[in-house]
RNA sequence: GGGCCAGUAGCUCAGUUGGUUAGAGCGUCCGCCUGAUAAGCGGGAGGUCAGAGGUUCAAAUCCUCUUUGGCCCA
């Protein structure tokens, strides 16, 4: 108890916080804490799951930082919060890493190489950094149970995965269609985005304006023919529809006799000079017209795949997606394009491919044979079409395309098939749940994900890939339309006849089952697709995936669903934060049939709340380095948590992550700000607790002394135990409203400036009792109280150093994250502690040291040199809750002088002039404020002091008049003159900055004590030794010391006195200079208590 | 190209329902204090609140446009 801590901490924080981690890996910690909080209301954090096959970086300790915060905050206002760990196991990135390590590329070296050992190497790989994961969380606190996580790849989870999307498909919501892709013909594969990202190159491309003329077109259309551009040629054959804007404004133009129909500003870009406009078109006139097909219907011929069946073709359609900047503002559309796909479903336009997978076409068009790369069919089409008239204009384009980052091909854009989500159909649903959440920041919510919600479009589920869910969809060879999504293990073992022992559901052991349809009626085996589902959702699953709902855990899940708080980066918007959304709102109000009988194969089913996955989200920023760059390996400015966390203690990393600006804002990680929390914060809070060890120590007080009843406490601990309410109240609100930050600058500011500085430096006599046994005792509970509760409302934040200094303050205390909150109505220190006309009374006194100390810098004379006297007065004074003037003593030390007199009425020091209270006067006054403000501004000094005193006046501005009283201003004090005065608009003072003899002998007494404390702090001796002591000075110096010689000797514990030496040479002697060329030497040593 | 967010002192950031002296920390200069602080305190200098326009008696705050940066999407 009462060891001292400060020097140790904050030498060496990360050695002071591994003795922290032992003790609660010796005391098991987490597990004490679900213990202690067993029957309590349930507090639900779900743990959004990293991938364990990358290292952990600095940006995860920040959001897992806030995390903790959050539950830590949770715990201590008395809930279980339960944490359980989860990792993301499955995607591609898994799969790229182990291709990396086998040096292969590519699905067909993949499938060479094996899927069974592909995936088991990758199943081996993704807890490559587990250790490092949760060695990272251990060291900087982030409470988590890795004992029991969640993990994607498992059974169990799966076969939860797979019970959601069959109920998705009972629902009719899981179907079959295409999705375009970024494609490699010659890999034979799509591409995530990231990896066509990292290959665009420039390409020359043939740029062609084709026509299509209009089929019976109505008036003057009749006989024109619209202008298309494209790039891509080889598209031309599996054209579909011509698409314009809706909003632009078309031109007939006519050249040669012919025309044409295009963008007004592109006419002559596209036709030359010599073209002709006719007519001003809307996008009206053109939709619905259909036009002359450039080539023969490509359905009739061998060899090309219709991707959409569609009753229309060659047709004129509209979207907001055209473009005015290039091209003639008509866009060919073919099912190459993701818009172009998109407009198709909308429009239903038959959408037929003319080239494969292989990115070869697959059937003759013209000149093209079957088996030409798509490419290089351009050239051949293009001379097609001009030979047919119906080329306006070619050009060659160099422009930037994507490329296979494997091979350099050229990559095309491709409908491969693909299985959906029809998310659209409750689309409605998810953003009325949407608004029931509680985002920080709120426009998060609002904006960013309910945008992205309003312009919901079905989610394309499935993934052409190897390491992943299997999609659980069985489909007769025979028929496509007839297949099956299994919902269980035991399902597909009825279907299948049995399963292999220990079935591992993943590729390729799933592929291998097969069973007869059971459809009736049906023949045909039905054989697994070959897709996995994208990992969002496997991760949006995790609320009920983590316990094996629906098969296990049922009344677990129904408890811990949905969640209270989760807290992610912003790139989730898309990602986590949807994908839990998504089938939360699914799962718990689309799919009714689930919940109607209240049970599921026999067994009850609790009903799940209704709505989102999730009632609070909090979202964090980018975290950048020192300079605003965003961190990379290829910079190589990533900061190595592991390095961080042994430099600076995870405390100041904490606190540093957790205050600087809002959450949701990128924001830098700089070295040079954590040693700055370092000092600051956490070195203020320790060498608080140290002073109070400190004097515990010397005086032997113990913590369990009686009490003094607060109302019999000094004003200034009642003060300060009302503050640290009122901070209290601002933290736990703060928190409460996912607002961490605001927390961290209350905690400092009390801390620091109102704790530190204030109440300890003006009580510190009161500890070493110079002010009485009572205030004594007063001061010791109130700075032991204060500090408890302070350190529970760091706790959260810095939980090292508030459990280190928290066992300190008590005999075999418990760790603090086991305490509970400092609750301001129910806290026995803090109940009942708010008064704030005490806190009103001080502010005054507050900012009169202020302006002394300023006013005693402008003078050059310095605090220790006593002045006589000091005059103050607050306007409004009779307005505050209690007076100031009964801190009167706290100011006399402060500004070390003899008397503070305080003036009311109209003190003659002062000019005042009034301004008006503008919040008040301008909902009376409105558009005459500016009148009635100058008109205040002119008030004399008597009514100015009236006001003050009660009285009113009436201000009259044309015919309108005013009824001003005293609250109705505000006064403006500036000192005149007489005495050395300052003003802050609020708190005059004046200084009486005249010397008497007497003060100056004062003030050299006190340089003299000075230079003696100085002294013994130097020689190293403890606050209690008693010395004896030998001065040596000129007679002068003497004479002048004489009155003050029992005061030094009593503040620097000599109790023999002071000596006067006759000779003062020896070495034992120091020597300082004092104020007015004098100068005095001192031998000090230390005498034994029994001597004393 | 679209959406969202941000731009306040040299740096990092506060700034409430619009209210008239725009604050803090760091840095810098000057001074002070110390029987808790590898510290602390006070003061000075430092601001076109990104720019322009508008609404209002009153705009850092609300609206519009412009501009710069970040993130997401295409």
């Amino acid at each position: 108890m009462f060891a001292p801590q400060s020097r140790a901490y904050l030498q060496d924080p990360a050695a002071a916080e591994s003795t922290v981690l032992e003790a609660w890996s010796k005391e098991d910690l987490l597990h004490r804490t679900l213990q202690a909080r067993a029957t309590a209301s349930p507090f639900v954090f779900y743990e959004g799951p990293p991938t364990a096959n990358g290292r952990p970086g600095i940006h995860h300790v920040f959001s897992r930082s806030l995390k903790d915060a959050m539950c830590r905050f949770e715990v201590m206002r008395g809930h279980r919060v339960e944490r359980k760990a989860g990792w993301d196991t499955h995607g591609l990135p898994v799969e790229l890493e182990v291709e990396k390590q086998l040096g292969i590329s590519g699905k067909p070296e993949i499938e060479k190489f094996g899927i069974g050992p592909f995936n088991q190497r990758c199943q081996d790989s993704v807890f490559t950094y587990k250790g490092e994961w949760e060695e990272v969380s251990r060291r900087v606190a982030y409470e988590l149970d890795y004992e029991n996580p969640y993990v994607t790849y498992h059974a169990d989870y799966i076969e939860s995965v797979w019970f959601l999307l069959s109920r998705f498909s009972k629902n009719d919501l899981l179907y079959r269609g295409s999705k375009v892709l970024p494609w490699c013909g010659r890999c034979g594969t799509g591409l995530s985005s990231h990896e066509v990202g990292q290959g665009y190159a420039d390409i020359d491309d043939p740029s062609v304006w084709v026509s299509f003329p209009l089929l019976d077109a109505p008036g003057e259309l009749a006989g024109a023919a619209l202008v298309g551009w494209t790039t891509t040629p080889w598209t031309l054959p599996s054209n579909m529809a011509a698409c314009v804007h809706p909003k632009f404004r078309y031109a007939l133009a006519e050249k040669d006799g012919q025309k044409l129909i295009l963008l007004a500003n592109q006419v002559e870009a596209a036709l030359g000079e010599e073209a002709k406009i006719l007519s001003d078109l809307a996008a009206e006139d053109l939709i619905g017209l259909a036009y002359e097909p450039l080539f023969p219907a490509l359905q009739e011929s061998a060899g090309a795949r219709i991707v959409h069946e569609g009753s229309r073709q060659h047709v004129v359609v509209a979207d907001d997606f055209v473009s005015a900047d290039d091209g003639t503002g008509i866009v060919h559309m073919a099912p190459y394009g993701a818009d172009d796909f998109r407009i198709a479903q909308r429009e239903d336009l038959l959408a037929v491919l003319a080239v494969g997978e292989e990115a070869r076409f697959t059937t003759q068009v013209g000149e093209v044979q079957a088996g030409t790369f798509f490419r290089e069919a351009n050239q051949s089409l293009v001379r097609d079409l001009k030979g047919r008239g119906r080329l306006v204009k070619q050009q060659q384009y160099r422009h930037s395309y994507p490329h296979c980052w494997r091979c350099d091909t050229p990559l095309i854009y491709f409908p491969a098939p693909a299985w959906f989500l029809r998310t659209t159909s409750y689309k409605e649903k998810m953003v009325e749940q949407n608004r029931k959440i509680r985002w920080s920041p709120a426009e998060i919510g609002q904006k960013r994900f309910g945008e992205w919600l309003e312009n919901n479009i079905d989610w394309a589920l499935s993934r052409d890939r190897y390491w992943g869910t299997p999609l659980p969809v069985w489909v007769n060879e025979e028929d496509p339309e007839d297949w099956v999504c299994v919902g269980s293990f035991a399902e597909l073992s009825e279907l299948a006849g049995g399963l292999p022992e220990d079935f591992d559901p993943h590729r390729p052991v799933v592929d291998a089952i097969s069973f007869p349809s059971p459809t009736p009626g049906k023949t045909g085996t039905m054989r697994r697709v070959p897709q996995v589902i994208d990992c969002w959702f496997d991760s949006g699953a995790m609320p009920y995936a983590q316990y094996h709902w629906p098969f296990e855990n049922r009344e677990k899940v129904a408890e811990q669903f949905p969640a209270d708080f989760i807290c992610e980066g912003l790139d989730q918007t898309r990602g986590w934060f949807y994908s839990l959304h998504a089938i939360s709102v699914f799962l718990t109000q689309v799919d009714q049939d689930l919940w109607s009988s209240g049970e599921l194969w026999g067994n009850a089913l609790p009903r799940l709340e209704a709505g989102g996955a999730y009632r609070s989200c909090m979202v964090n920023g980018l975290l950048l380095d020192k300079d605003g760059v965003k961190m990379s390996k290829r910079i190589g400015n990533i900061v190595v948590p592991a390095q961080a966390l042994s430099s600076h203690g995870a405390d100041a990393i904490r606190w540093s992550l957790l205050s600087g600006g809002a959450t949701h804002l990128s924001r830098r990680y700089d070295d040079k700000v954590i040693a700055e929390v370092r000092r600051r914060v956490l070195g203020t809070l320790t060498a608080s607790y140290d002073f109070l060890a400190l004097y515990a120590r010397t005086e032997q007080w113990s913590p369990e002394a009686p009490r003094t009843p607060r109302e019999k406490r000094a004003v200034l601990d009642r003060w300060i135990l009302s503050r640290a309410h009122a901070a209290a109240e601002e933290v736990t609100t703060a928190f409460a409203s996912l607002q961490p930050s605001n927390a961290l600058r209350v905690i400092e500011g009390f801390l620091v400036d109102e704790l530190s500085n204030w109440y300890i430096r003006r009580s510190r006599r009161r500890f070493w009792g110079h002010e009485g046994e009572a205030s004594q005792a007063s001061a010791f509970a109130t700075l032991h109280e204060v500090l408890e509760v302070v350190l529970r409302l760091m706790a959260p934040i810095t939980p090292f150093v508030t459990d280190q200094l928290w066992r300190q303050l008590g005999e075999k205390r418990d760790s603090i994250h086991l305490a509970t909150w400092p609750q301001i109505d129910t806290d026995p220190c803090l109940a009942g502690a708010r008064d704030c006309a005490l806190e009103e009374a001080m502010d005054p006194i507050l900012r009169a040291s202020s302006l002394g100390r300023a006013v005693r810098e402008r003078v050059q004379i310095r605090v220790r040199q006593p002045l006589s006297r000091l005059v103050v007065h607050v306007a409004h004074e009779q307005d505050l809750g209690s007076s100031p003037r009964a801190y009167s003593d706290a100011l006399r030390e402060e500004l070390n002088v003899k008397e503070v007199e305080w003036v009311d009425g109209t003190p003659d020091f002062l000019e005042v002039t009034a301004k008006p209270d503008f919040p008040r006067l301008g909902k009376r006054a409105g558009k005459d404020m500016k009148a009635l403000a100058a008109a205040i501004g002119g008030l004399d000094r008597a009514t100015v002091f009236a006001l003050q005193g009660g009285a009113t006046t009436t201000i009259m501005v044309e015919d309108r008049a005013y009824e001003i009283e005293g609250a109705d201003i505000k006064l403006q004090t500036q000192s005149a003159d007489g005495l050395e005065a300052s003003t802050d608009g609020v708190v005059t003072i004046g200084l009486v900055t005249a010397l008497t003899p007497e003060l100056e002998a004062e003030g050299l007494a006190r340089e003299v004590l000075n230079r003696l404390q100085t002294q013994r702090k130097e020689a190293g001796f403890e606050v209690s030794d008693r010395i004896q002591l030998e001065l040596a000075a000129s007679a002068e110096l003497q004479q002048s010391l004489a009155p003050h010689l029992a005061w030094i000797a009593e503040e620097v514990l000599a109790p023999n006195g002071l000596q006067w030496a006759i000779d003062a040479e020896g070495e034992d002697f120091h020597r300082w200079e004092l104020p007015g060329e004098q100068e005095i030497q001192a031998k000090m040593t230390r005498i034994s208590l029994e001597t004393a």
